[in-house]
DNA sequence: CATGAATGAGGTTTCATTCAT
DNA sequence: CATGAATGAAACCTCATTCAT
């Protein structure tokens, strides 16, 4: 193992987490090296200079969502137990990915200055094309509402799930309930995933 | 008008803007005053120091989020038209007041700190309240699913609504869509009235 | 009682207690004022600016010294029982007014700047004229060494006594020992009276 | 030489002089770095703040004092004659190190602040112990008082010596003379010598 | 490849003082 | 006589970045 690849990848997993802790502006170049051990030189050495860093964090973490596609439908037979599959899929995703999604709400809220600069343009949603598929086979199997469009499905779905971390402090604070602990979480989901199947499913096919 | 008091609104007021437009670390307390048009020292007389003012910013966002709920619920007479409003409202209070949302999603990425160390404490969501009588009517009548909870439902109806905007750049970005398109504006609000609807109401219930 | 007089003397006893403890740099205009319970404008009203203050406050503590010399001397007979008196009166002096003695360490470090610009230039040791009186008395009658000088010993005198509080910090460090202890402060006075008579009177006079 | 101790030993040798000059409240960093010649930033990287800054000077003015008692009571043989030399030594001292005893006047002031935060625990003063030494061989030869205390005498003798440069600038203006006159320079230890010299010896031992 | 020193711009905060009423 | 708002200079400190080795 090369020395320098070594410094490389523990200043971009550091800056991953402080990035995501404290976004762009709240950290600093000098808690980033002094947290991956590593000399300050070897920001600008690897990555030009801090937002060279950031951008490297953001990519990096754009690589990891792709990884979830593969996971998604694969499984499961029916389109009710897929959709199942894939909230569960997702609300895990967040949970055990915190620093990922944060990062992904620093850059909304810094209006994606940092995605639309690098290259890349080219990603797609880990979910849409699966979820397309779906969709579509479900359609005419005659299964589920004929006017869904997979896209702002896809955004449904989203936020369904996100909003539980997302804006987890001020929801805590303005409907008084603590949004982790073990009661709600599993809660969310047999809500969620109830919510979302009585909201696409036909009559007939909709669950008791 | 007292002649402080100008200074002081006038303070926040900029303050407002320029928090939610680059957060909290975003902004220096150099540009705010530049903006207000005020001595720096101010911030200081008035607001004891930088967190002061975001601070009052914060209270000032969420006293005018109280006021939203006055509005609602107020007009229509069917639970199924006073979603209706309610998906309406909401989606264009964060239309019209893009900067108190914006605030509100750099706090929970700050992890609430300044929410808590304030005196908002007693503060309750502004639709919670109205929510939950009118789905004990609805429930009543039979109109909708009885196992539902106001609280989740709730956050299902901020999450639909607010991914929108509080991920609209990775969104438009791994869509390949402009959510802020006037064709989208319309289409969102079709597609989460008639997701909610499903996903609540009894199947006889259901609109075609 | 004008209303006037009593801001002015509330912020001068607030001044001292200040500047005594912290010094002319350490303290500002602003702790004082909010100390005292008046407004900030009126030490510009009434003391031109916080230099005038300060030297108002010098003045007070001079004036202060000077009702000592009215005690000295007066009460003892002998002139070793009037030693004695002087130096019991300087330590509990010491002790009662830690203020005054604190502001004069003060402008010592300030290198007298604001003793030699005020009005204060008449002023001489409360002590001093009683010294030479009885010195010479004492000469006179062969109590004392004749080479004696009561400027060199007014001095010595001092400087033993205030060494206690003025080092109080560096000697407690460096020898270990409390110096405001109660057993430390009957030990001093009586260590120190007993170095200054051997070091003063005749042979045949020193106390066993 | 390492090019970093240059800068750090520069500013601590200005600081020194500026602490000492105007107390830790009177002296700026901007002072201290443009006259050390060195970027501001430094004084951050090498200290941490102004205050360790401080702390620094603190240390170095303790450890200068401490190279004081290798020459103390080491040349001369009676003891007379060593208490003779420790005066000029002492006065000789005061005069050549105005900057280390004026930072210990500042720090007494400050109530020993920085002495008990820092590691000068230990710290012994450079006296004492060749004090105490001399002390007892003078009273097993019957040449002193049997009643001294080595501390309390050593105290006095501080107190003795020290007076004539911490109070300079008061004592100048209450006696109306200049105590550091050629003149008075000598004449303050001729006094001081034979004050303590009578104060201590026995009778007998007592010179004219 | 790696390091610690160095830099200058700019950050937050505090100061003594003055203004307007 | 008294007040709170306002001011600009300057205080302490931190930032991202570069230099010299």
């Amino acid at each position: 193992m090369k020395p320098g690849k070594n410094t490389k990848s523990q200043l971009l997993t550091t800056a991953i987490q402080l990035f995501a802790e404290s976004g762009f502006h709240g950290t600093t170049v000098d808690k980033i090296v002094s947290a991956a051990g590593v000399n300050k030189r070897m920001v600008y050495h690897y990555f030009g200079d801090k937002e060279g860093l950031y951008q490297s964090v953001i990519k990096e973490v754009y690589d990891h969502l792709s990884a979830l596609e593969i996971q998604a439908f694969e499984k499961s037979k029916t389109f009710r137990d897929n959709l199942t599959e894939i909230i569960h899929l997702y609300f895990d995703f967040l949970d055990q990915n915190p620093h990922f999604t944060r990062i992904l709400q620093w850059e909304n809220l810094n209006e994606g200055k940092n995605i639309r600069s690098t290259d890349l343009k080219l990603f797609k949603s880990p979910f849409l094309g699966a979820l397309e598929r779906e969709l579509n086979k479900a359609k005419k199997t005659n299964q589920i509402r004929a006017d869904l469009d997979a896209k702002h499905l896809l955004i449904s779905l989203i936020g369904l799930c996100q909003i539980y971390s997302s804006n987890r402090y001020t929801l805590s604070q303005t409907l008084g309930i603590d949004l982790y602990s073990v009661k709600t979480r599993s809660l969310k989901k047999e809500h969620t995933i109830k919510l979302l199947l009585h909201g696409i499913l036909k009559k007939e096919q909709t669950p008791q």
